[in-house]
Formats: C-alpha cells, sequence, structure tokens
DNA sequence: TTGAAAGCGCTACCAA
DNA sequence: TTGGTAGCGCTTTCAA
C-alpha cells in the first residue's frame, strides 16, 4: 500500500498553501479560479482523497449516523422493513459521503447506553429513531445527549422532526372495499400496543369501520409475528360469532393467520377474507395470495436520511409525509359468502 | 452540551503531564502505581471518555468494521441470515470499542467500488466477506487494498481466513434420515451456483446420496427465494418420475415448495417428503413444520469478529470450524408411502 | 488572493 | 517514572 496522499502533498504540487487547497476543494470562496483549477489538477493527478480522520477531528464531524435497532434478531428474521430502509438511507447518505453505524439488540437497558456511547464516542452526528413507543425514553435521552434525531412514523406533533407515511388511507380503502363486499363482522390483529404505528393502524381501522356506521369486530394481539397471527386465528376461529374478515396489524401475522385458519378448515377467503399490511414480497406468493396495504420503508429512509443530513447541519427541517400506503386487493379477500 | 472532557483537562486535575494519563488509561507501562491511580481518579471525575477521533487519527485505526452486503433489500427482506450474523458481530466488537458499518447495495459494479471507499476513507479497519462466490472479485480487490478481511463458510484453503460452519454432516444425516424413510429417489432444489455455499449444499447431497449407492435425483435450481421453491415444485411434481423426497438448499425455498405442491394437490410429507436448510424460525411454523439442517449465524458472527479483529492487531489466525450445522426433524419428512 | 500557523485530541517517542 | 513535544491530516483564522 502506497503512502496516503494527503493535502501537503496536493499543496506541494500545485505550489501553494495547504489552507488554499483546503479552501478550493471544498469550495470556499477566497480562490482564484486560476489557482483553483491548478490545485483540482494537482488532486486528480496524486488521487487525493481527504482524509475522514483528519476532516472529523478539525471538523468536529463523524460523518457517519446511526440506527440501533431493538429488536431480537430472531424476530428481526423476517423482518421486512429494515432492510428497505437501511437501503433508503444509503442511498441518500452515500453522497455526501456519510456513513451508516448499524447495532442491533435486544437487551432494553442497554439499549439506552448504545445511543449513549455512540454519542459520548461521536461516533455518529444523529440518529434515526425507529418503531417509536408511546413515551419512548429515547425522545428525551437524544435531547440530553444533544444528538440530532429524526423519528420515523410518529404522530404529527412529535417534539422532533419525523417522516410519516400516511395509513389510514389505505386503512380506509381496505374496510370499505371489505364492506362494500358485504363485511359487518370485521376484526383485528393488532401488534403490540405500545408501539406507535401499532396504535395507530389500530385506531385507523375502529374509525374506519366507525365511518360506515359499523361495530369494530374483536381485537386481538398477534405480535406482529407469524406465531402470534396464528394464534389469533385459533382465538377467533374457535368462539361464538366468528368474525368474516380480518385486518392483521402486519403481513406476516397475517399469513400466520391464514396458514392456521386454512389447518382449522376455513378456505380464504370464502370463510374469512384476511388482509395484511406492510407489502412484503412473500404475500404475492401464499396461496391466496395475501390482500395488504403497501407501505414504502425505502423512500422513508430516504426521507429521513435527508432531514437528518440537514438537520446536522444545523437548519431546521419540516416534517415530511411521503405518499400513502396504499391498498392492493388481492386474492386473500372478497365478497361475504352465505 | 458541556464541553468534551479532553485528556489535557485530566492531566490538569491529576497535575501530570497528558502522556502520563495516555499512558496509565491504556495500560501501558511506565507509570506508577500512585499515579496511575490519581489519574484514573480524575479521569472518573471528570467523566473522560478518551475521542475516538483523536485516537483514530494519531493511532491510524478506525476502530470500525464493515459488513457489504451485497443483496437487493427485496430479496434481503426474508434473509434469516444477515440479522443474527451482525447481531453476532456485535457482541464481539462491542467490548473492544468498535462498531459495524452497514452497507446495501444491489447494484454489482457500484459494490465493489464500495470497499474502496471504506478503504480509502479509512473508514474500516477490515471488512467481512459474505456470500462469496466462486472467482469472487473481492477477494484480489481486498488484498490489493491491503484490507484486512475475513470470509465467512468458504473452502478450507481460502486465500484468506476463514470462519466455516461444516454443511456436510448435517446433510449426509439428513439423507441418511430419508434413505432409512425408504426414499430412493432424492432431488434437490438449488440455490445460484455461483455462490460457494450453495455449490457445497448441492455437492454434499450428492455425495450423500452416492454414498448410499444411490443415484442422485433432479437438480432444479431454485434461487434461494420463496417463488423460486414454488417453481422448483411446479418441474418437479410435474415430471414423470417424481422424486419422493426433496432437500431444498435454503428453508425460504423449501418453505415455497411445500406451498406450491399442497397447491397442486400434492400432502406433505405423505406424497413427498421436503426439507430444507438453514433453520429459520418461520419453519417452525408453517404445516406441515419444516425438516431442516440448522445453521448458527450468530455464531459465524461471533468467531468472525473476533478472528477480524486479531487480523487488525497485525496477528496471524487460522481458520475456524464452528459447531456443525445440525439436522432438526419436524413433520415434513417421513418414510416413503406408497 | 495567498500563506502561515494555531488548533482538534490523541499516541508515541525522547529527554529529563 | 515523569514530562515535553512532535506528529496524525485537516479546517479555520489571521496576516501578509
Amino acid at each position: 500500500m502506497a503512502d496516503r496522499v494527503t493535502i501537503v502533498d496536493v499543496a506541494a504540487r500545485a505550489g501553494v498553501a495547504i489552507s488554499s487547497v483546503s479552501s478550493a476543494l471544498n469550495g470556499r470562496p477566497g480562490v482564484s479560479e486560476a489557482t483553483r483549477a491548478r490545485i483540482v489538477k494537482a488532486a486528480d493527478e496524486l488521487g487525493f482523497v481527504p482524509s475522514l480522520r483528519g476532516r472529523s477531528l478539525s471538523g468536529k464531524k463523524a460523518f457517519a449516523v446511526g440506527l440501533v435497532v431493538h429488536r431480537d434478531p430472531d424476530v428481526l428474521e423476517l423482518d421486512p422493513f429494515f432492510a428497505s430502509f437501511i437501503g433508503g438511507i444509503e442511498s441518500h447518505i452515500d453522497g455526501p459521503g456519510f456513513a451508516l453505524v448499524l447495532q442491533i439488540g435486544s437487551d432494553p437497558g442497554e439499549m439506552l447506553d448504545r445511543y449513549r456511547r455512540l454519542a459520548a464516542d461521536n461516533r455518529v452526528d444523529g440518529v434515526f429513531l425507529s418503531e417509536l413507543e408511546t413515551d419512548d425514553p429515547r425522545v428525551p435521552l437524544v435531547r440530553e445527549l444533544g444528538l440530532p434525531a429524526v423519528g420515523i412514523n410518529a404522530e404529527p406533533g412529535f417534539s422532533m422532526p419525523v417522516v410519516r407515511q400516511d395509513h389510514e388511507a389505505g386503512i380506509r380503502a381496505l374496510v370499505s372495499h371489505l364492506v362494500d363486499g358485504g363485511h359487518t363482522r370485521i376484526a383485528f390483529v393488532g401488534g403490540p400496543r405500545h408501539f406507535i404505528h401499532s396504535a395507530q393502524r389500530e385506531r385507523a381501522w375502529r374509525d374506519a369501520v366507525e365511518s360506515h356506521g359499523l361495530t369494530p369486530g374483536r381485537f386481538v394481539e398477534g405480535g406482529f409475528t407469524y406465531a402470534g397471527g396464528a394464534d389469533a386465528a385459533d382465538t377467533l376461529l374457535s368462539g361464538g360469532e366468528r368474525p368474516t374478515a380480518v385486518l392483521c396489524a402486519n403481513d406476516l401475522s397475517a399469513i400466520g393467520f391464514m396458514s392456521e385458519a386454512a389447518h382449522l378448515g376455513f378456505e380464504v377467503p370464502r370463510d374469512i377474507s384476511v388482509a395484511g399490511y406492510d407489502g412484503i414480497q412473500l404475500g404475492a406468493y401464499v396461496h391466496p395470495a395475501l390482500t395488504t396495504i403497501t407501505t414504502s420503508p425505502r423512500r422513508l429512509g430516504f426521507e429521513a436520511a435527508r432531514m437528518l443530513l440537514e438537520l446536522i447541519d444545523g437548519r431546521r427541517v419540516p416534517d415530511t409525509v411521503i405518499e400513502p400506503a396504499e391498498l392492493l386487493v388481492r386474492a386473500s379477500t372478497g365478497p361475504v359468502s352465505d
């Protein structure tokens, strides 16, 4: 490995001072066009790449952003969100030369410490807060740490900049689709209620059903997992008043629900319509193909990154709303048959 | 945010030179016990956290390792490997104060550039190379860049340190289990052949089947995906000589295979036994529960991290072999019935 | 417009 | 055993 080319080498080659090189290469004023051109040429010839470390040390920036995923790897295994979300983040931060520091952990206590260490080490210039919970302790923490942060899918009026994808329209469209099909008993398989996005979906379901003059059906917690969805099927399909349709808070629990329903001898959608939320690939392949509401994690990641980099630059950023999640009707929902 | 506490502050408080502080806090010799104690006390009282940047700049280390996932986020969506693998990496690097820089990308050309940039920026001190392919261009690249690297599941005798989990024993056990059940036509649904781990599994299947004096059944490419597994079912179950058992190169394609088989009117395992490879959670919940070979991505991550940090420290490390992948018999395989 | 020099926070070397 | 100091590579201020 050849010795690293430094700003000193460039300055020497261009016959100028290093400060001029710095100014020229960073597009700062105070350098004549001729000099700038000469410096750029020298830098090119030498293959100069500014040292991140030098820049960090003097500029007090890490040129990195952090994402702490608070989730057990086993549960994460089937999660459709993060891979795309991270892809979206990177598609934005790459240009400005930022990198993503990722941490995965399941211990709740330790999680806050991870943010503390990221901040103490100046490892990152800002963080993303996803899977927000009500009274999420990370919110006061990042504030205390002075760590720029962007929240994902929090409520409007949240105490930090937020990027959000509207869920209500999609759920409303789904419920309308079901009501149009003659459904009156529409149940809900929710995620853990302490998650904001979980609660949001439940509320949207209630509101949408009520807006049609109906009473919301039964609610069962499905924990966002395949097994939880299957358990919910056991519960909802055994009891007396069976729903004719069920909306699950995510696709994975909907697929678990369908599988268990089939196992119990019910046919989807003839005996019960099932819908999910997320729009994961798998939903297109299961039998019957899953009706769902398609979200845009990649887009959320991209916008979150854009906002975070602006925050880091010291600018104020308004909340961002991306295109709403959309209803995608496939084969797992249909009209009531009796 | 209060001003950062620096080594200068600690030195002032302890009434010593900063060089002594550095030595004392880094456990280097040349400091008396009394002085060391005084310095530690001062550092504690001040809440001193050494600046990563300062250390990086002067020590020429980034205190970070990199993982570039070369995969389309949509495909990654259901991948069981990376979340656990990353969890394993972190459980080791946390202590030494390293962080993980993650990049996800699907563009093959761009991927090599990512490694180049990670190296040029000195963003990381080393990288993990997973999902190795035959003649993988990353291998010469990291060598050229002088970037320490650890390979995951490559062949013995690979040109860089490797951590490996034996797959042969598990596949042999599975094939024995099938042969014991009277199966003679055992097909294989493979992953893309350019992947080393994919080719390994295929070869192990061939060897195991032949070791029982049988001829390997048909081979179909399932692309490691649910849809690919389903397509493979279409192919294998329609033709004349149907296999009585099929081994899929990963669980996801096995689950797709089972789903499509059911859809085509076949019952698993009565009409055909199906087995996967990986041991993902989902396999426990599908109907029938999937027989599979359980791998240890978390353990691979942990060992890979340990090796990489040693490499970074300039030590030579021998290849590591973790406990072999194990056969887990569930309900999707059974004796031949006719 | 240009250049010199002072940091940024740390490590490591060399003298005292 | 201690302390002083020269880097590490850059940004930024201040003179020239």
